[in-house]
DNA sequence: TGTACATCAGTGAACGCGCGTTCACTGATGTAC
DNA sequence: TGTACATCAGTGAACGCGCGTTCACTGATGTAC
């Protein structure tokens, strides 16, 4: 077993696939996922610049891998919220959102379908079980609907946690209105769907 | 006035500017904002390689433009529902993710302020613009809420078309749960704001 | 009507850069006997 | 315990490419007189 302690990095990584994808999230953090480069991914896990394409083939390849991790945790995220909530949707879409803050570069990438293989089986696979995690929530409303209803609902559910989210991530919300904490910012504005305010 | 016609382009473009930008929707249409290029906007307009810094400085300063463009429209689109609407939420909420279908280029690029300078005085202007006619749907509801309530209704608001919008755009909506009308399929989601379902 | 001149729009050659990908290779590991 | 060998992970040199930006320039336009 390699250690890969100080002096004399060994030949072999040790688990260079991890260290990829780990270096991957925070050179997306840095500076977004358009700016993102085989090259720098090397020089952050200290290896030649070949080395990722060992690993994913290409460039697309390196994010199909990342973008299935980021819904892998995304439907694990979901699953624990139901867990402990009962299935209740609107701690589901406060989840939501703060897996969205928590890891902002695989949300990024998961969204961008042109930036990797988006047929890619276990890729689609984490997608199917996020979703159907976000699902349940509707299922679990006080006066649940059914058929399109429910489709329509879940939609919505969908769309103000993602667009809150989005929001947020880019900036775009305004500092006076809505504070510094997503989480609290988050509760109060998914609480107005499916219900009048004041 | 040179025209621009066949044989023998003219020397002086006429308005250069203009086709730039025009340039930029097209070329981000087909390959996102990422895949941008000075020299590939100027192959499109059939000037020289160097033209487009001439206009604009830098790449960031195309994109400047380009997003203080969108946010006109935006809120030009949103000021006309105003009008023909009376101010109507639904309505204004249908418009604003129709603007996004339309103008596809436009949308991806402001919503992404690392693209652009984001503090350009043209841009926050129009910001500003575009934000307050969104707002102002808020104040024409039946039980129009006030102070906090106001800031987050307008934010829920904001948050479900912005949502509803991106994950058109970005293909993750599936198919057979939305159809390919995106303004029916908005205006059935964004009902389902203030709203009980069923 | 004509001339001089300032201003502006666009040119084209050149620069240096970082990138993705390929490819023959080498070092390390583990397994079979 | 030792040896041979297959497999795998990572190397490093090389390639060709398109890019953004700079810069001295030239062609066109418009205005002053």
């Amino acid at each position: 077993m390699s250690d890969g302690s100080a002096a004399g990095r060994p030949y072999h990584h040790g688990d260079l696939r991890r260290a990829l994808l780990a270096a991957a999230a925070t050179a997306i953090e840095e500076s977004g996922p358009a700016a993102l480069s085989l090259r720098d991914l090397a020089r952050r896990a200290g290896v030649s610049h070949a080395a990722p394409a060992h690993h994913f083939g290409d460039k697309a390849g390196l994010l199909t891998a990342f973008a299935a991790e980021g819904f892998e945790m995304l439907a694990d995220t979901l699953a624990g919220v139901h867990d402990r909530s009962g299935g209740d949707l609107l701690e589901l879409g406060v989840g939501y959102v703060m897996f969205a803050v928590r890891h902002r570069a695989h949300f990024e990438v998961m969204f961008r379908p042109e930036l990797f293989h988006r047929d890619d089986a276990g890729l689609t696979a984490a997608q199917q079980r996020a979703y159907a995690a976000l699902r349940a929530g509707v299922a679990g409303l006080p006066a649940a609907p059914v058929g399109d209803e429910a489709a329509q609902a879940g939609l919505a559910a969908w769309s103000i946690v993602h667009g809150f989210a989005t929001l947020w991530l880019g900036g775009a919300l305004p500092a006076d209105q809505v504070g510094d904490d997503p989480e609290a910012a988050a509760r109060s504005v998914i609480r107005l769907l499916f219900a009048q305010p004041g």
